[in-house]
DNA sequence: TTCCTTCCGTTGTAATAACAACCGAAAATC
DNA sequence: GATTTTCGGTTGTTATTACAACGGAAGGAA
């Protein structure tokens, strides 16, 4: 557990827990860690959870299946990354399913340790629980994001929102998105194709210029 | 305040506080109440929010300025419902226009006052800290719905997304969606002619049957 | 009743995007 | 250096949707 100890004490569920051990404090978290092996379903949809999943080492495939029956992938989670929390907190069943699509190592954390009613450590547990609202509220305001885009009625303007968005978080007409074209085609829910045609048409009236994914927005936008 | 209190207990957030006096619980967490005038902005674009907004009474609108200078209503909260709950937990500066849409009473709470820490009602604390994030990991259960939908390439793959969804919900095929043509239109991002005529067409398939809001879909999907 | 409003389906047109296929450049692998 | 893979732009066709406008049915209000 040591090595994999690191990677986890990083990620932002354990962030600002000055001097715990994080040793002693999983153990009184009851913290369990379990593997699981290539393509083995971790959390299977209907499901009730109650405990949040850590990946260790490996990855996981959060996906869902699709009314025509395809499975589209909602998430890829690596170590230190969390996963089933929603549904953890909700006790909702799962609509999702988890699956490892590597070797992979899982701590698994029952979610009513987190309560600071119980046990020592009750500052880290309230630290936790607060990191752990600070995470779910975060995906709020990506997601809502997300949606605003979506919900624009033309490519052209997902695309506009999109880099909108980016310049202001960027602070300044010139910047740099994390995502080529199939992804930022992915994220808007469009084909990489008509993206491609849609910023080319954009760069034509002026509006954009960029190379590869580095985007200037001009000013009237 | 006596009588607005009635109202904001049954809210979410205040669920499961046994044998809690609302008055001594609220003195205790330093809320405060707040009128607001209509058409008066509550929260604005870019600023730090440190508490939790409760409607008393009246209603707020949540708002979005859009890259086009549109304003996008986000939401529309009345009495017990909360707002910029997301923007507290992550001290984030708000990215949303909060304004009251009617003469509007705020109840604001503090965000470091829910911390178990300090005060008395520790129990009471705790628990309200858990409805929060209940209310936060819904949230993200229902924006990751909707952003299903609204991933699909075609309406008519939306409509199939939505329904579906909801006919799993409500664990049959003849179910009542809780929205109208142009709200369902909004929330898939279409045109509510374009949706009548999509609508249209998968009952002449014989995929689907409705009448107003009440529909069945049928079993191959 | 009559009027008015809301809700929803229809039509026609123009704009738009999906899809498939192809191509060249750059990057990575051998 | 040669080969393969990845990436992104282009083209052409077809299906889909946005948009504007209209009309009819249902439900209230005068």
């Amino acid at each position: 557990m040591e090595e994999n100890l690191k990677k986890i004490w990083d990620s932002p569920l354990f962030q600002n827990l000055q001097e715990t051990d994080p040793e002693k404090l999983l153990v009184s978290l009851k913290a369990q860690k379990r593997l699981y092996q290539t393509g083995e379903t971790i959390l299977h949809p209907g499901e009730l959870l109650d405990r949040l999943g850590i990946v260790l080492t490996g990855l996981v495939q959060v996906s869902k299946e699709d009314f025509q029956g395809n499975r589209a992938l909602l998430a890829q989670n690596g170590p230190g990354q969390m996963f089933g929390e929603a549904f953890a907190c909700t006790r909702a069943p799962l609509t999702v399913l988890v699956q490892a699509s590597q070797e992979t190592a899982v701590l698994w954390i029952p979610y009513d340790s987190l309560s600071p009613r119980e046990g020592d450590f009750q500052q880290a547990r309230v630290q936790i629980v607060q990191n752990l609202m600070g995470i779910l509220a975060g995906k709020n305001i990506f997601l809502t994001g997300r949606i605003e885009h979506l919900s624009k009625r033309t490519l052209r303007e997902k695309v506009l929102s999109y880099l909108s968005e980016q310049a202001a978080s960027f602070g300044g007409a010139a910047f740099t998105i994390p995502l080529n074209r199939q992804e930022m085609a992915d994220y808007l829910a469009a084909d990489r194709s008509a993206l491609s045609a849609v910023l080319g048409k954009l760069r034509r009236e002026g509006i954009i210029q960029f190379h590869k994914n580095q985007f200037t927005l001009f000013s009237k936008y």
